[in-house]
DNA sequence: TCTTGCGGTCTCCAATATAGACCAAGTCTC
DNA sequence: GAGACTTGGTCTATATTGGAGACCGCAAGA
């Protein structure tokens, strides 16, 4: 049996909770409840969670408020380039219903509403600027590596 | 004008290039030669890699690596629960192709393939952990929060 | 001989994303 | 006063994507 091996059958990664990852047993303590929640496990609460929130466009809109500050509906439109109304719309409302996202609406003509981070996004906000910075740091390498794989790999 | 604007309109973010994003101008020269990548561009390079990256599958692949080391294809199915082997495989290509992760074959019968990460991939893997763990933590701050939002707007 | 394991690929169908029209209701222009 | 414009969406039609399951080659095992 490998490392790896051993550390998943410990974890009991089948059963849908909990699979330890090595990160020692002090994080679990940390669940006060004694509910292991696992984002690697299909049926746990925290893999639907993980997976609302591990999406193109609900990362841009926490990082877009958190870099910007509060934003208009519109203007975070213009900000996040190539996002439909429609997905804003609908990743706003998911981010809105999990508490990480605050929508106020001003009753003028025309409509003005302002959407801001609520301190569970602002946590969130603060992982994920890292995030989106490494990525430009390393778009470069990464376009590279793709040239030369695709060199390799060129049976047209 | 608002503040949010100005920093919009100073970053010039209709152009697909640059933002500013109130990181200051010394993130600016960090990229040597003088090309702006903005994740938040819908025509910029980063984007691209950023849209890939910021992927429900991807990223849990770079987890599951980073915390129980190189895996077997079959290994990874198992530790990410409810992954196809269509999704893993198109994910483990991608993460081969942006010099994220190697691929590893042994010419053995029945077949062996190893994934690991690569230096890009564990650099990323690193900003990532925290967001399992944040989830994880948060998941039930969340859940109520929903409940919450739910009841509010209960119209049946 | 029939089954099992591995690491995929292929095909089909359902779910999802995007583009674009449409909306109300007040303001601005002519 | 007619028409255009604005905002924050919704609705619909079409394009793209995701998942389920069949299939594959090859060797070992029953």
């Amino acid at each position: 049996m490998t490392t790896e091996e051993a550390v998943r059958a410990a974890a009991g990664a089948e059963q849908g909770q909990a699979r330890g990852d090595g990160r020692g047993p002090e994080e679990e303590r940390a669940q006060p409840q004694g509910q292991e929640l696992d984002v690697f496990a299909q049926l746990c609460p925290s893999r639907g969670m993980f997976a609302e929130l591990a999406d193109k466009w609900s990362m841009l809109i926490l990082m877009s408020l958190s870099a910007c500050g509060p934003q208009r509906f519109s203007e975070l439109q213009r900000g996040i380039g190539g996002v439909s109304r429609k997905m804003l719309t609908q990743s706003l409302r998911t981010l809105e219903r999990s508490g990480l996202v605050r929508r106020t609406v001003f009753p003028e003509t025309p409509p003005r509403v302002v959407y801001d981070l609520l301190p569970l996004g602002r946590e969130l906000a603060e992982l994920l600027a890292p995030i989106g910075r490494w990525t430009e740091r390393r778009t470069g390498r990464m376009l590279e590596a793709r040239e030369e794989f695709d060199l390799g790999h060129a049976d047209s």
